[in-house]
RNA sequence: GCUUUCGUAGCUCAGUGGUAGAGCACUUCAUUGGUAAUGAAGAGGUCGUGGGUUCGAUCCCCACCGAAAGCUCCA
């Protein structure tokens, strides 16, 4: 006897055995027809899973109307892909099919590379397969047989994967679907009927098993979709993240420039780039004097030998520039981190109990030779400026300094808007012996970190165990810009390695009168400067607050006549102490409206014959449009105030439904 | 670093084995206009760099540089 309960509460008895799509027939024939999967406690299978005997389970079906359910047809339109491959192709050997966040993928070995040029023609047979809307039929089987049939299919990359990846299973399952046969644990929808809209996306290599020493296959991606105004909807998405891309925006905004001669990932700043980057700077600078930061400066390079004390050097050579040779015991290296000047300056004098925290701060330039094709936009670069800082503290310090860390960087990102983020603490992973220090030392400082954050009331904290750094425990901000999309930024760090006597050896004097080890912080509220902008660019999509905007107001005139007028006006609101501009070219209005726009100016002080008389300005607000005339002290005073309260008055908004996504498996 | 794709005017992009084109931007002239593109003329390119094939290469081949997507790495 086996006793079903539904998710609405009720329960199904049955005594003979009976699949899944069998109680939904049970149910309702439109339930039995809408069932792409099925959810048996837990664990999502197929629809026609045949129940145990015995027992109680819950189980609910799975429709087009269940985001679990959309995993489930895009893990059947990879295998409908790979079916159109493999027809289109010789040779094609399978390795792994899964979904991700946004679509699917499948890895191929293949003869022949396969190129977007064959995009349509695999689309088109795979909308005949579609068409044909064939069962996604199941095959268990015992693992020798389940070697055989991989043999005999001269699928070498499954067989591997049999033999290792899946040693410990006994039974191994297939799907079929016409001729295609596929390892796979499943599940899949019904029939290859249910993926309504699909479509390829992109091919890039990938090595097998995501190891780099071994051979490197072919990854098609593609995404599908239960419709095809989801589909178009995902694609205005990526539409949509195309139009924000920092290094577009930052090329036509003249924000920043990345010369080739100069090198790759190294950032030149345009003067509008620079004075949002000084803007920011001077803001985070208020913040740290507020909080008792001290300001330090110190240089871009330092001897091989600091970084051989600190343990950067020689293990990180492989991303570092290479040393400054000057000879055989000369050697400087480009500085990959902050850190170990901030040490020396620590250790340049005794310190005392008394004296800490020391929190020291620097916009430190650092330089890391990233492989090349990890560069890209000022999202990763070969250099790059930290808003750092390093806090020496006691141990029974760390709590009160860690909050406050984090307080800062909350802060920092609420008055820029960003109220969409989410804290990740790192913590060590009891299993593994990679880190440095005492396990007492790791408890009490993981139990105090978690404490304060949820103290502090840190909005969707993760506790990720085996996120540490090897010399601690770390919080990390991940902060969703209005797309939604993550971006990893600010970070705070605790330290017991470089403190520590096997590297700098670093001590104050306790009240005992005794030595003793401090703790070192490492912390970056906006992470790097480069990285932060880049996602602000995106995130506003190159239209700054007012208070950050490298322009904030123009001067149009509506004709040469009132030039002079005009140059008055903007010569009274540079004194007021704007970054201003004037547009006195002899274009008509509309044009002269229509560039500032395209600027993301947030706003045109329009003056012609009409205010010269009447001593006004009319203002034209980026968002809500002319405002209509009035004196130069209201004008100054509607902007100061938005400046001075630095508001966010709006962020681009999406037009897209975001919700519409998988969860990604791995199969 | 690896795989695939790409590199033509400041920008966005056409194009061809016989030494190059459009739109926007720019310059000049005319127009003097009240809230998102006034009209005309002009200037601007060693077709990423270096080799090779060819009578001839921007186009075909190779190498290098740079870029995009992804993989691997990330103190």
């Amino acid at each position: 006897m086996l006793k079903v309960k539904l998710p609405d509460g009720s329960i199904k008895e049955y005594s003979a055995p009976v699949r899944a799509i069998d109680v939904a027939a049970d149910i309702g024939p439109g339930l039995a027809k809408a069932a792409l999967a099925a959810q048996i406690d837990e664990t999502i299978v197929g629809a026609d899973t045949l129940l145990p005997a015995d027992g109680e389970l819950s189980l609910r079906f799975l429709t087009k109307k269940d985001p679990e359910a959309l995993d489930v047809m895009r893990h059947s339109c990879a295998h409908v892909m790979a079916r159109a491959v493999m027809r289109l192709f010789d040779g094609v050997k399978l390795a792994f099919g899964p979904t991700t966040e946004n679509g699917f993928y499948y890895d191929f070995q293949t003869e022949q590379p396969i190129t977007e040029d064959d995009f349509p023609a695999i689309e088109k047979e795979m909308a005949k397969i579609i068409k044909l809307n064939e069962p996604f039929e199941r095959l268990d089987r015992s693992r020798e047989e389940a070697l055989t049939i991989c043999r005999d299919m001269g699928q070498p990359l499954k067989v591997e994967h049999i033999e290792d990846g899946l040693a410990e299973h006994d039974t191994l399952s297939f799907y079929r679907q016409g001729e295609f046969i596929d390892l796979c644990r499943g599940p899949h929808v019904p029939a290859a009927g249910a993926i309504g809209a699909c479509k390829l996306l992109s091919v890039a290599g990938a090595y097998w098993r995501g190891d780099a020493s071994r051979q490197q296959l072919q990854r098609l991606y593609g995404t599908a979709f239960f419709d095809k105004k989801a589909l178009a909807a995902h694609l205005k998405l990526v539409e949509e993240a195309k139009r924000r891309d920092h290094r577009v925006l930052g090329k036509r905004l003249e924000l920043f420039t990345i010369d080739p001669l100069v090198g790759a990932g190294l950032i030149l700043w345009l003067p509008k780039g620079a004075v949002i980057r000084g803007l920011l700077e001077d803001y985070i600078r208020t913040e740290l004097r507020r909080r008792k930061y001290d300001a330090v400066y110190t240089p871009a390079i330092g001897r091989v030998e600091l970084y051989e004390i600190s343990g950067h050097y020689p293990y990180y050579s492989d991303s570092q520039f290479a040393p400054i040779v000057m000879d055989e015991n000369e050697k400087y290296l480009l500085k990959p981190m902050n850190c170990p000047h901030h040490i020396m300056i620590y250790k340049s004098k005794p310190r005392s109990y008394r004296d800490l925290p020391v929190r020291l701060a620097e916009f430190g330039t650092v330089y890391r030779y990233e492989q090349s094709g990890e560069l890209s936009g000022m999202t990763r670069v070969r250099g790059f400026t930290q808003d750092d800082a390093h806090i020496f503290c006691t141990e029974e310090q760390v709590a009160e300094e860690f909050r406050s860390c984090l307080e800062m960087t909350q802060s920092i990102l609420k008055s820029l808007a960003l109220d969409n983020y989410r804290v990740r603490l790192g913590f060590r992973d009891p299993q593994s012996d990679k880190y440095v220090g005492d396990e007492d030392v790791w408890n009490r400082a993981e139990a105090a970190l978690e404490q304060v954050c949820r103290e502090i009331d840190l909005p969707n904290l993760e506790i990720e165990r085996g996120e540490a750094a090897f010399y601690g425990p770390k919080a990390d901000f991940v902060v969703a810009d209005c797309i939604g999309r993550e971006w990893q930024l600010g970070t705070v760090q605790l330290d017991y390695n470089l403190p520590s006597k096997e590297r700098f050896a670093l001590e104050y004097t306790g009240a005992d009168n005794k030595s003793h080890q401090p703790v070192m912080i490492h912390r970056a509220p906006l992470g790097s400067m480069e990285r932060f902008i880049a996602m602000l660019i995106e995130h506003f999509e190159g239209a700054f607050p007012l208070w950050l905007a490298p322009e904030q107001i123009r001067v149009l005139t509506v004709s040469e006549k009132s030039e002079e007028y005009g140059r008055q006006i903007e010569t009274a609101l540079t004194e007021a102490g704007l970054r201003v501009t004037g547009d006195y070219r002899p274009e008509k209005l509309g044009a002269k409206i229509r560039d500032g726009g395209m600027e993301k100016i947030p706003y045109l002080c329009i003056v012609g014959p009409r205010d010269a008389e009447q001593g006004t300005v009319s203002l034209r607000d980026r968002l809500d449009g002319d405002l209509g005339a009035m004196s130069l002290d209201e004008a100054l005073e509607r902007l100061r105030e938005e400046i001075a309260s630095r508001r966010v008055r709006q962020i681009a908004e999406t037009t897209v439904d975001l919700a519409e996504r998988g969860g990604g498996h791995e199969y």
